[in-house]
DNA sequence: CGTTTAATTAGAATAATTCTAATTACTAGT
DNA sequence: ACTAGTAATTAGAATTATTCTAATTAAACG
């Protein structure tokens, strides 16, 4: 699978930004998170990308994905202590956690609940971030 | 350091219930988590129960740890992929990580914000728990 | 083209946690 | 008390995701 034109164009600008290379392998990596957003782990994006690069390295996988974190192309996602998964979804959400399916879902995340979470801190708090995760059953299948 | 007999008898009843043993391992573990509620890690559990208890091995720290938390009588805390935490704050609170201090803050969470939350899910989602955490500095001292 | 610098690679190392198998401690029933 | 049966503890090995290391390859820029 190749990136689109803008994709590859919001790659080669981070990757300027930053003072770094827009690699094959960067890109490759970029795209598979693209192609299907199911919250990969690292070792699934190995696969995934092996499957059309078959000399990429999983210290490498690991790399591209600091990278694409670290410029802000892409998000970490943890939950409990499970594997670390990739989620190119930048918009502000939560997750959802099926225990049934193992699955993880996105929830979108109005601007004022996350408002009224940082209302809770006392003064002095400065909040760069705010992770939400719901765990339960969910009735309907993940897109 | 001694368990008060209102958590002596909290742990008693919890393993009753359970048809486990209220071990002297167990109340150690149990009692070094009420006591310093700085939500330690395993190994700091580990240090502060060797203190008093020398012959302990972390692999016990971790069953009673992990009896604990089954017993609800404390819960686990992760952030990002450090190691599990540890707290017996059983209110619904949410987790405030100090990026300066690296130390963690129990936030209270009044119940409509958790239900305004759970409404942000489409109809089949069931929810068993709620995870928020925020991440940031804090010009406070950790209690 | 050659040189410098960045990126990739394979494999070793690390660190938190879990597993294993042996020993010890409880608990009941006699 | 004594013993059988079960549960818990223990030390150390094993596991697993991730990071590190050192060597090789690729890219950029004169």
């Amino acid at each position: 699978m190749q990136l689109t034109t803008e994709h590859k164009e919001l790659l080669d600008q981070a990757m300027e930004r930053n003072g770094l290379r827009a690699t094959r392998q960067r890109e490759q990596v970029f795209s598979v998170l693209l192609e299907k957003r199911d919250h990969p782990t690292a070792d699934e994006v190995f696969q995934r990308v092996r499957a059309e690069m078959d000399s990429i390295s999983l210290a490498t996988v690991y790399n591209c994905l600091e990278v694409l974190v670290d410029s802000r192309l892409i998000r970490q996602v943890n939950f409990e202590r499970e594997p670390t998964r990739y989620c190119p979804n930048l918009t502000q959400h939560a997750h959802f956690y099926c225990n049934q399916s193992n699955s993880i879902i996105d929830v979108d995340l109005p601007l004022d609940v996350s408002q009224q979470l940082k209302a809770l801190l006392p003064a002095g708090f400065e909040v760069d971030h705010i992770e939400i995760a719901f765990n339960g059953r969910s009735h309907q299948q993940a897109t």
